[in-house]
RNA sequence: GCCUCGGUAGCUCAGCUGGAUAGAGCAACGGUUUUCUAAACCGUGGGUCACAGGUUCGAAUCCUGUCCGGGGUACCA
């Protein structure tokens, strides 16, 4: 549609002797109560014509019409000026689009970036919240690949600390040998059950300590668990063979299940990071500040950044015994990254607990003089939360993901055996089926909405089928299927133009045009959400279509090729769409 | 306290580089199937866009303040 503001451009100079740059000039969808399909608003050039709105419209608009071939009409309402846009025209883009091979892909841009996601601690099994974060990862990745990245796809395990330790000492006192295998639990729940037991014990300890007279934060710190946890580390820290061994055996476990998790959900890796790798990373990183003078030291030998010119504050960066903290391994970690891959971006894809510490490292890197720091963005998210608050592990109100993944297969199993809509389904085929239609419905659901929105989730109201679902963008495309191949239609085909383009058939073919711009957008903003909004509104004007309009029992076998095509396109861009998101789109359903 | 992100229909969400009478879905009500898949389509009802100022020809959108909610806030990750 840019061509409409380059002859708006020409149209004002030659009117009025002015010359407006591009982005000055307003154009938009025409609103569908309104004739046509663009419209200019020319309030603003009303301080140029010297006259009403209204006038100007019909000035600009009786130039436009004699000399843009396209513009087949126009009407002026208020500071609107609202151009139809001729059959011709508008066929031409279908018949580019038939032709075009690049229309649903970007070229190469020569970038690369490193898309970080998932990161998970191996303590205890995946919820929600990681279903989130695991499907907007592998969803960016895709988008930036399909806008012409070269993408990395990373995962950062978080697999030391004495979170881990806390599992593991709870398995060797209580544990009796227990493994997936003798009890049939999938590694990462058996362990995770292992982490809640520590907490169960401990807060016991701490209630008997209380009882004998010692307040709360002493009880915390002194109690024998908390204390033998501690020491575990300690002895992994100095690689003691035994924890060493332990804890090797129950991140194995750990790994299997959630091994399961990442197949179920279809989401993958390039690159796996281990914390136990890096962990020790940065301290030189310290020292370089230090020589630069972007850090300094304090009395007890700790050393801090001041960001107090940023309007932050002082920032601890390594404790004075010389241990690292948390941003202390994540500086060594992106330099390690970087001296991998020398990407062009890096991408954390993190919850919004961590904005400011992401803030913070990146403004570290960057007085560090890392021209690469510029690259660096965190894709913050908002948490997932119950109608009661928060999900707390320790608590059990966690939505587990392999249920979840469970029960939406199971809902979608039971919804389509309803509906009767698998006969002449083998077995295997009805799986599959269930499988992406429960998926593809979990899956829409967290990636509609806006990434930095907190997200509400009821697990007592089940996530629909109907409506702005996956399904139903799932449904259509099976819609489509079925009406081509019952028209055995032909993409290699050609397209004729009909008579005379019905408005539906117009709207989809605006609708289908977006595509490409709206990959780029989309990935230049990290938004699955733009995709998946923008995939229902193509579905939701093909099913008018097809209820408004007859495909396969027109009599012109011209126009009946010329909607097949139009059905065909639409059906593909589903597809392409609903697959930078991970979902599945069936054949028939 | 300070920083930060949110607040749009009963519920879940779009719209926010300023533009027409603020849009969807769910829920409620009514209609559409001898015709290409009714997980669909069409229609009705439902809104002080948290509140108050300001900028502008024009504000849900930008600015300031207030209220409410989430998150963070110097040795957890």
């Amino acid at each position: 549609m840019n061509f409409i503001i380059d002859e708006t451009a020409k149209a004002l100079k030659e009117l009025y002797g002015v010359e407006l740059d591009a982005n000055t000039i307003n154009i938009q969808e025409t609103r569908k109560e309104f004739d046509g399909q663009v419209t200019v608003v020319t309030f603003p050039f009303t301080r140029f014509s010297k006259k009403s709105p209204e006038q100007t419209g019909e000035d600009l608009g009786n130039f436009l019409l004699a000399h843009v071939d396209a513009i087949s009409s126009f009407n002026v309402i208020k500071g609107f000026l609202n151009l139809s846009l001729s059959d011709d025209y508008w066929f031409s883009i279908l018949d580019n689009m038939v032709k075009g091979k690049d229309y649903f892909t970007s070229p190469k841009n020569g970038q690369k970036v490193m898309v970080e996601y998932s990161s998970p601690n191996t303590n205890k099994p995946l919820h929600l919240g990681h279903v989130r974060n695991n499907l907007l990862g592998f969803s960016v990745s895709q988008l930036l690949e399909a806008a012409g990245y070269d993408v990395i796809k990373a995962n950062l395990v978080n697999d030391r600390g004495i979170h881990i330790c806390k599992s593991m000492l709870a398995w060797q006192k209580y544990g009796n040998g227990e493994t997936p295998d003798s009890s049939g639990l999938k590694g990462d729940k058996l362990v995770g059950n292992y982490y809640v037991l520590f907490d169960k014990e401990y807060k016991k300890e701490i209630e008997q300590l209380k009882a004998e007279g010692y307040t709360e934060e002493e009880a915390k710190k002194n109690a024998p668990l908390m204390l033998e946890a501690q020491e575990m580390l300690r002895q992994w820290e100095a690689g003691d063979e035994k924890v060493i061994a332990l804890w090797k055996t129950m991140n194995a476990w750990v790994y299997a299940g959630f091994d399961l998790t990442y197949k179920q959900l279809g989401v993958s890796f390039d690159k796996t990071y281990y914390e136990s790798d890096t962990y020790l990373l940065g301290k030189d990183i310290i020292e370089e500040g230090i020589e630069k003078g972007v850090f300094f030291k304090k009395e007890d030998n700790s050393v801090w950044i001041d960001l107090t010119d940023e309007g932050l504050d002082q920032k601890l960066v390594l404790r004075g015994d010389g241990t690292s903290v948390y941003i202390t391994q994540d500086l060594g970690t992106a330099q390690l990254k970087y001296d991998d891959f020398k990407m062009d971006k890096s991408i954390y894809v993190v919850g919004n607990e961590q904005d400011y510490h992401f803030k913070v490292l990146f403004l570290i890197l960057k007085k560090l003089g890392r021209p690469w720091a510029d690259g660096l963005y965190h894709l913050s998210y908002g948490m997932v939360d119950l109608p009661s608050g928060k999900m707390k592990s320790r608590e059990g109100t966690v939505v587990d993901a392999d249920d979840l993944i469970a029960d939406m297969i199971q809902t979608a199993k039971e919804r389509t055996e309803e509906l009767g809509k698998v006969e002449g389904f083998s077995d295997e085929e009805k799986e599959n089926l269930y499988r992406m239609i429960g998926l593809g419905a979990l899956k829409y659901f967290l990636l509609k909405v806006e990434p930095k929105k907190r997200l509400l989730f009821d697990p007592n109201e089940s996530i629909d089928f109907q409506g702005h679902t996956g399904p139903f963008v799932q449904y259509t495309h099976a819609r489509i299927k079925s009406v081509l191949s019952k028209g055995q239609f032909n993409a290699s085909g050609t397209v004729e133009k009909p008579k005379e383009l019905q408005g539906v058939e117009r709207d989809i073919i605006q609708e289908l045009i977006k595509y490409p711009e709206l990959i780029r957008t989309a990935a230049k903003d990290y938004s699955p959400a733009l995709i998946a909004n923008y995939v229902y509104d193509l579905a939701k004007l093909y099913n008018r279509f097809y209820h408004e309009v007859s495909i396969l029992k027109v009599e012109e076998e011209s126009l009946k090729q010329f909607r097949l095509h139009l059905s065909y396109l639409t059906a593909t861009v589903i597809a392409k769409g609903m697959g930078l998101l991970g979902i599945e789109v069936p054949e028939r359903m």
